[in-house]
DNA sequence: CTGTTTTTGATTTACGTACCTCAGAAATTC
DNA sequence: GAATTTCTGAGGTACGTAAATCAAAAACAG
């Protein structure tokens, strides 16, 4: 049988208030009594029962989701999967709340952070927008002892906890191998779509595919980068441009959202003549691509394991648990068309 | 706040014991009340506090794996992650046990799922093997009350609720894209490195590998299967044989285990000769030949996601909750030396 | 040694649910 | 209408912990 405070308490030759008082950190306890009672605990080995202690203190975790308002499919999946887990939460003693803020907008985030704190949640979960003011936002946070997890985008040395998210340099590396490998042909010509270079996951990536190609590929030629700020419309026009100026052009790395847009400009292209496509993020239409070849290979971050795992570190944080790093790793998901979910 | 069992005898104007009596599924209550009662629970969306319950009842889950034998890699870190498992559980009120039975032996394992079945534990997890009398077994254990997840290998139809591992098909299929495609030259000759085609895994990642090939890479040529049984030595001693005499050979997929012997033959041979090489399972072997060009893809299944997950879908099933599919999918997670956890 | 402060013990209530007993009400049977 | 059976209510105890009160004991200061 797993022992209790009662078992510790008659072990100690102390009373169970005397436990409590030494178990919780409360004041009035000796140092010899209070050494006494530790070592009783760690010679029967007792491990509080959380979900008792969370029933006696009536505790409810409280989470903030701080999200942008993002039209991207990707983005209306993260939301969606956090209003999935709040739906969920009526079994666990969870409250989650969802707070959009205006995206790409630092003082905006800095001013929703500033008022989540007012109401001093357990936990803080946030897409980070890495800027100096928001790191700082973040640290005091943290010294408020709210524990603060990253999602999807992460911020510099900051007091961040914990991030859930990829390592988007190494998934611009693996779209890189891939590509390079892809690309029978040796004179590879590869365009790379992006959303905006002002984003810490879009820089990440494009570094590195660039540096992948340039050491083990270094006969691909890269063409100059086209920014699209994640619009379907303006990709479009700037792939159907690269394709009518570069007659060679035989391989595209879409690093950020807008592959509609993308994908309306290949369609049009005979079959033969299409280029190696590798885009991000598993969506209706990059799934549909990827099954009628349009595209060759998709490179995924899972939005529900990310919410998921925010969620279980946040938990751990405001319990004092440590968290399974291998359980947390967000990994980048390589899908072609073979392997589908 | 939360709605209690207070709550609902109150608003459905009865006693504490009569909800009691109906939550609990025990006789003594006429059709009127109960519906009274269970109108109330439906309109307060009252749902039992798990945690509450759990320790009024003093429940603690009991689960056993059943693991085969084997000191291939895969299963050593399979039982870590087990181990790893039973040492946490201390918090949550779990006991578990890991039951070894010999590798292979349907009989055997029969026989300890029996003696499992004795203690009637709340969950079993084992990793199958599909064979009619152990699918039988299953059948018995599931109409116990048992839960039952398979590991790693499934069975075919039969009473298992949930089986925890890849599709293995669809993983062969990965890898017959990434091998047509990685093979640059037009005429591919490929060899397969299996364990053993009695084992449903191996049957099934050859069967997605070659068709693949034949439906969209048509000018790569299959050797002969080489079947090693998971042995380094002889794997060794066959892909040696393969590459003397067969000189164009520049495919190689290892979909067993003793990818050590594998290595060792290819390590001999010049960087500019050697096949595209794609295996299964990250070992520490595999990384580092991924990390120095030898092998080329590595296709993986996480072990301590498919321990984890089995454990979570025994709880749920034991406490009759839902489980949810898109967090318990095993992924197939392919890794290039870029992408390295 | 007295008076004060600090430490400790004993006991109680509470959290939300399970499960038990016993008495009394209601429905059913004869 | 009485006897029986079937429901229902009221109340309690328990699970393991938290948190509080109040009295008693111990330590300390002067």
């Amino acid at each position: 049988m797993k022992p209790t405070v009662h078992d510790i308490a008659r072990h100690a030759g102390v009373s169970l208030a005397t436990v409590d008082r030494v178990l919780n950190g409360r004041a009035g306890v000796r140092g010899i009594t209070r050494q006494k009672v530790e070592e009783a605990i760690s010679s029967l080995g007792y491990v509080r029962d959380l979900a008792a202690a969370n029933l006696a203190k009536g505790r409810t975790y409280r989470f903030s989701f701080v999200l942008p308002a993002n039209d991207n499919s990707f983005m209306i999946r993260l939301k969606h999967e956090v209003e999935a887990a709040i739906g969920r939460s009526a079994t666990e003693r969870t409250r989650m709340d969802i707070i959009e803020v205006p995206a790409f907008d630092a003082g905006a985030l800095v001013a929703a952070l500033e008022a989540v704190m007012a109401d001093k949640p357990d936990g803080v979960a946030l897409v980070a927008i890495d800027e100096p003011r928001v790191r700082a936002c973040v640290e005091r946070l943290a010294d408020a002892g709210i524990g603060i997890v990253t999602l999807v985008s992460d911020l510099g040395a900051s007091g961040r906890h914990h991030y859930a998210g990829i390592d988007n340099i190494a998934a611009g590396r693996t779209a890189g191998n891939l590509m390079g490998r892809f690309l029978s042909k040796v004179d590879g010509r590869v365009g790379v779509l992006a959303g905006s270079m002002m984003v810490r996951d879009h820089r990440e990536r494009l570094e590195g595919f660039l540096s992948v190609l340039s050491e083990d590929f270094p006969q691909v030629a890269i063409l100059p980068l086209m920014e699209a700020r994640d619009d379907a419309g303006v990709a479009e026009a700037m792939v159907r441009e690269a394709l009518r100026r570069h007659a060679g052009l035989n391989g595209i790395y879409s690093l950020g959202a807008g592959n509609r847009g993308l994908l309306r400009a290949l369609r049009d292209l005979a079959a033969e003549t299409r280029p190696v496509v590798i885009a991000h993020e598993l969506t209706a239409s990059t799934r549909e691509a990827l099954v009628d070849g349009t595209i060759d290979a998709v490179l995924n971050q899972d939005a529900g394991h990310e919410v998921r795992s925010a969620i279980r570190v946040l938990k751990a944080k405001a319990d004092g648990l440590p968290v399974l790093a291998a359980q947390e790793r967000i990994r980048i998901d390589i899908f072609l068309k073979d392997n589908l979910p």
